[in-house]
DNA sequence: GGACGACCTGC
DNA sequence: CAGGTCGTC
């Protein structure tokens, strides 16, 4: 049976590219809640699913080192009914159509050529997935020249990165994530591939799944079905907002909105059932290329509150349309046109589960999961005189970290 | 615009 | 209650 890969045991199978740590960390861009499908298969190995293929990250301090497996040992057998009955609503995406045919033209040097062409392709796919071309050190710079508290938590949170996620996994993964929590959330996302997705292949006992169609989301059985997984209230909403696309608009919609401005394509999202404005911003953000969209939940307030010392909403007992742009605008009026990503990068650095990174290098500290108050003794390395230097940051004058054109919202 | 309560489920 | 959204007032 094939297992997941390790780079000690088998170096001559990995391709490679250069790719510094501080332009790419994968154990936070990867279990930051941008997406919830990647596992830590070994240490610092992270296996997922991307592009309709199964992969294995890991890297070193200026390599990024990844495995691609092919199709295999695909258990039909022992698969219940339900998930039968839905794989027949799979159809191949594009890509892999195009790559099909892309081997098919080289035919002169079948293994020289395909294999190049095969590098070429994945490492693109690797590219685009964490938009590499993206300098996320320059950006890291602009960020922390304009704001004190992001400079302060930068020199530990360094290579937190915005994926570039398909549009319809991130859309249907975010409207799981309403009134939950992460740990369900990686499940229910788990237990939706595996019901309605086709099978990619088995590695270790762990068989991989690509993300369901919109067709096969769309299916009225779904719901019922989705509910028998435990998705709760939600069931409806992933199999209304999938017909309502297709009915209304059509299988390229979602990728389209990737070339309308931030507030359009957020208002386009915001009409489909369980996307409010919070699943709005996500998938604009992620999936969508708008990175001046700034997702407000619940944490992220606190952050505002807590470290910025935002006090507009402090009347609000609870986040308000208009405390969302508000409160949007005060980032991107600080960080400027990708505040989205600055935002990403201080949602990790509250994240529990990454709390010990915070410590003095040598202090172990069991690991735990979710998202920490950072008031946890330990923890929590900000001395008051520094919380009162951050705070000073929204009186200054706020204005966008110099970039060629903010599309600010109005 | 803002304040509720309901909505599924599980830790 | 948890990384919200929806319907109603």
């Amino acid at each position: 049976m094939a297992k997941h890969a390790v780079l000690l045991s088998g170096a001559k199978m990995w391709r490679s590219m250069a790719c510094a740590k501080s332009e790419l960390r994968l154990d936070l861009t990867l279990a930051c809640g941008q997406s919830f499908r990647w596992r830590e298969t070994a240490d610092g190995h992270w296996t997922g699913v991307m592009g309709g293929r199964v992969w294995t990250l890991t890297q070193t301090d200026d390599t990024l080192w990844y495995r691609v497996y092919k199709k295999q040992d695909i258990g039909v057998e022992g698969s219940d009914r339900k998930r039968k009955a839905y794989v027949s609503l799979q159809t191949e995406n594009e890509s892999e159509k195009r790559f099909q045919g892309a081997l098919k033209k080289e035919e002169e040097e079948p293994v020289a050529v395909t294999l190049v062409q095969d590098t070429h392709e994945e490492e693109e796919m690797l590219r685009d997935y964490f938009q590499l071309n993206v300098k996320l050190g320059d950006l890291y710079k602009e960020w922390g020249a304009a704001d004190p508290h992001f400079k302060h938590i930068a020199d530990i949170f360094t290579g937190v990165r915005m994926l570039r996620q398909d549009p319809t996994e991130c859309l249907f993964s975010f409207i799981c994530t309403s009134n939950n929590h992460i740990s369900r959330i990686q499940g229910m996302v788990e237990r939706l591939c595996q019901a309605l997705g086709a099978p990619l292949c088995q590695l270790d006992q762990t068989s991989y799944y690509n993300f369901p169609s919109l067709s096969a989301l769309a299916d009225s059985s779904v719901e019922a079905c989705l509910r028998d997984l435990g998705f709760g209230y939600r069931a409806r909403f992933l199999q209304q907002s999938a017909k309502q696309i297709l009915d209304t608009h059509g299988l390229e919609w979602l990728e389209g909105l990737r070339r309308v401005p931030y507030l359009q394509a957020c208002d386009a999202l915001r009409t489909l059932p369980g996307v409010g404005t919070k699943v709005a911003d996500c998938v604009c953000l992620m999936s969508l290329d708008k990175a001046e969209a700034v997702p407000i939940d619940t944490h992220v307030w606190q952050i505002a509150k807590r470290d910025y010392n935002y006090a507009s909403g402090n009347r609000q007992k609870s986040i308000t349309d208009k405390l969302h742009r508000d409160i949007g605008d005060f980032f991107r009026k600080l960080w400027g046109p990708y505040a989205g990503w600055a935002q990403s990068v201080l949602f990790c650095a509250d994240l529990k589960k990454f709390q010990k990174l915070k410590e003095v290098p040598h202090l172990k500290q069991p690991q735990e999961e979710e998202h920490g108050e950072g008031e946890t003794s330990v923890v929590c390395k900000k001395t008051k005189m520094q919380r009162e230097k951050d705070a000073t940051v929204k009186n200054m004058k706020t204005k966008p970290a110099s970039h060629k054109k903010a599309k600010l919202s109005a």
